[in-house]
DNA sequence: ACGATATTCAACCAAATGGGTGAACAATTG
DNA sequence: CAATTGTTCACCCATTTGGTTGAATATCGT
């Protein structure tokens, strides 16, 4: 069980990235360390608030994480989310490039499409119920 | 030019990828080969039509294509762009580490935060622009 | 205590999203 | 040609999203 969750999660990061403004943000907390949010809205052409709710969506995320110092917020990033997207995508690769493979093999033996055995689960979808 | 064109894809992919029905969608296409729409369709508890768009939103990330022989749409996984996003993660990863390295270097010598050297460019977004 | 600064909250808005339904269109089959 | 099958198109609908503005809240400096 809780699958569904670590699904949950992983669509929350990714929308969380999918985002440009979003992502750029991310990636300046990366090079230059923790910014207060005033300091990161400096950057961009946008209100104060808009910024304020991006980093919102980066923090439900868990990309970025707060530290509230006074009536400052220090804002820094959290690369760690990232692997389950990584995980993600090295499964689907690893799960191509076994078809591919076993593809390979009825290929060379001559097997009907139809004969070939049935490749055996995925378990992380809310998938083909 | 034209990093904000690789910007636009990349916000494609990872959106159409946010959500948890086209990455299970993904998934089955990636185990099971090419399937047709309604093949596709059938194993989730959704319309016909509500799939058709989902397919659709792949498709515009490149995700997958389609081949249309007679009346039926064969849909077949691509990961190509895939590679983009794992060169986004990649390339802020190995940012952090830097960071971090140079973090390293400064506290050895004791230097202060003000005097490190800039951080040098990130060539990627419509970033603190 | 007062004014300035840092940030969020609340309300609002336009546009996009994810879903549904019914009609249209294309191709196959009888 | 008529019926059936596979798929999209055109709408409709509720919710979410990304942005705005203005007010509230909390802290700091004087």
């Amino acid at each position: 069980m809780g699958e569904q969750l670590q699904e949950q999660r992983l669509s929350e990061v990714l929308k969380a990235v999918s985002d440009a403004t979003r992502r750029s943000i991310l990636t300046t907390l990366v090079q230059e360390g923790p910014l207060r949010v005033t300091e990161l809205a400096g950057r961009y052409d946008m209100s104060l608030n808009a910024i304020s709710k991006h980093i919102k969506v980066l923090e439900s995320a868990h990309l970025v994480t707060r530290r509230t110092i006074g009536r400052v917020h220090l804002i820094e990033a959290d690369l760690d989310p990232v692997r389950a997207v990584d995980a993600w995508f090295g499964q689907l690769r690893s799960i191509w490039d076994l078809r591919l493979e076993r593809l390979g093999e009825v290929i060379a033996k001559g097997v009907t499409r139809d004969e070939r055995p049935v490749p055996d689960g995925n378990k992380d979808d809310p998938g083909p119920g």
